[in-house]
DNA sequence: CGCGATTTTGAGAGCCGTCAAGATACGTGG
DNA sequence: CCACGTATCTTGACGGCTCTCAAAATCGCG
């Protein structure tokens, strides 16, 4: 049975960045959780439209949510990181209005999205957590709507390599200046509505002048954060203890 | 006491296209609304991280969210009509980050954050409602952000007309094929990315092009509507009857 | 009738897109 | 260990969509 394969070792339930169940909410998730799912990088988890019956936790991995249009023009619409809750639409409407891809190997908790009735009847503070975790995503996209309609597109590349620094530290992903991006520059061109090509030429601009590194296979080394974040007038929020399913 | 000024009379209450509240349901709002705000057109709701101890649902006007950059460029996040939650965000987070403007008069219905938690244990139904609402926001910005990352001028413009046209159909302020919209091009302009010039030209030549009429003030007339969805790739969907408050 | 807000139009510039081609990195098979 | 193919990254040239600057026309309101 897989439905309880690892709550108790669940990663974070032990880090101090997310606040903590208590046993009874803890013993109720562990029911409500009814697998584990394992994809590959590259593998699609959401396809638009498509109505899906269950809807995840990110254990471990990134992943993408994403939308297209027929022409194939595509608009990534954030970036999906461990602890954050994936297909929330599909519990509230029952079919998503985007996709998701993993960037690299995911593990996902499964639940049914038939049952979150009885999470909101039962447990008010996981009700309440599933609401804060939905209104984060809304400030999020509320900078990416600024980002990708007020900025240029040096300021957008610093803004959201900073973003994209700040969110995988939160989870423990980065070093103090370093990070292992699992994306290439087209997934940052989509993710800001530019070209691949004026993507790259801006992203080497800002490395030549200082402002970053970038290895290929999307090793980002912060070498001037400071001058990012005045130029992108970036400012960070660290809020208190994140919820997480 | 303002408190139950006119719930009963509640204009939401004898609307199809919401789905009603149980009389228990009805006598907890009655109680949890804590007062009604009258605030004039062009007054501001919201100010950017000033915290707020109310949150607000629309019972009449227009309004919109937006952010600025120290430079005063503007992104206009959404807008915001009759029945629309405002302002969750505080009752999460505490403090706002972005700002609320009204278009027109405005009356709202008021809510104290601190008693959001007694919603949730006493209430599920209703927490689950503002989940709700709350994912449905995020589905709009993911459509905006789309729109403002991926799309041309000509097609922003299209795209958006129809979906204030649709939004404000679905409230019921819009006839067959005509609406009232509070806004200027100006508004238009800041919430696509685009500059009030360019907004207008495009704007124009829709007009020549016999898809729209524009009528100073935001008196809008589609005339032709399928060819504006065709060209924008707008599909509407009207989901089952939305929850309010 | 006069003034501010809004809308329009024109001209010129520039940021960014498209097209094209080469360079580099990486995994796979020989 | 080398060959080769694919994905990714770079760079240059050129064009155009959209921006900024400027000014005039129109609308709404007191």
């Amino acid at each position: 049975m897989p439905s309880s394969t690892n709550c108790d070792a669940c990663p974070f339930r032990t880090n101090d960045r997310y606040h903590r169940f208590t046993e009874e909410e803890a013993e109720f998730v562990r029911k409500f959780k009814s697998g584990e799912l394992n994809i590959q990088g590259g593998a699609t988890l959401f396809e638009e439209d498509a109505d899906s019956p269950h809807f995840y936790t990110v254990l471990s991995g990134w992943a993408f949510r994403y939308k297209m249009l027929a022409d194939a023009r595509r608009q990534i619409l954030n970036f999906v990181m461990p602890g954050d809750l994936v297909g929330l639409q599909a519990a509230m409407f029952s079919k998503l209005d985007h996709s998701v891809e993993a960037l690299s190997d995911l593990t996902l908790c499964v639940f049914e999205r038939e049952h979150i009735w009885d999470l909101y009847q039962s447990h008010p503070t996981l009700a309440f957590d599933i609401t804060w975790l939905s209104s984060r995503e809304e400030r999020l996209l509320d900078e990416y709507l600024l980002n990708v309609g007020q900025r240029s597109a040096r300021e957008r590349i610093a803004h959201l390599l900073l973003l994209l620094f700040d969110r995988a530290g939160t989870v423990g992903l980065a070093s103090r200046n370093r990070v292992k991006l699992p994306i290439t520059q087209n997934h940052l061109a989509d993710a800001l509505g530019l070209s691949l090509v004026h993507t790259n030429k801006t992203l080497r601009k800002l490395v030549k002048d200082g402002f970053v590194k970038w290895h290929t296979g999307g090793d980002l080394e912060l070498v001037d954060a400071k001058g990012l974040a005045r130029m992108s007038s970036y400012s960070v929020d660290h809020p208190k203890p994140r919820p997480f399913i």
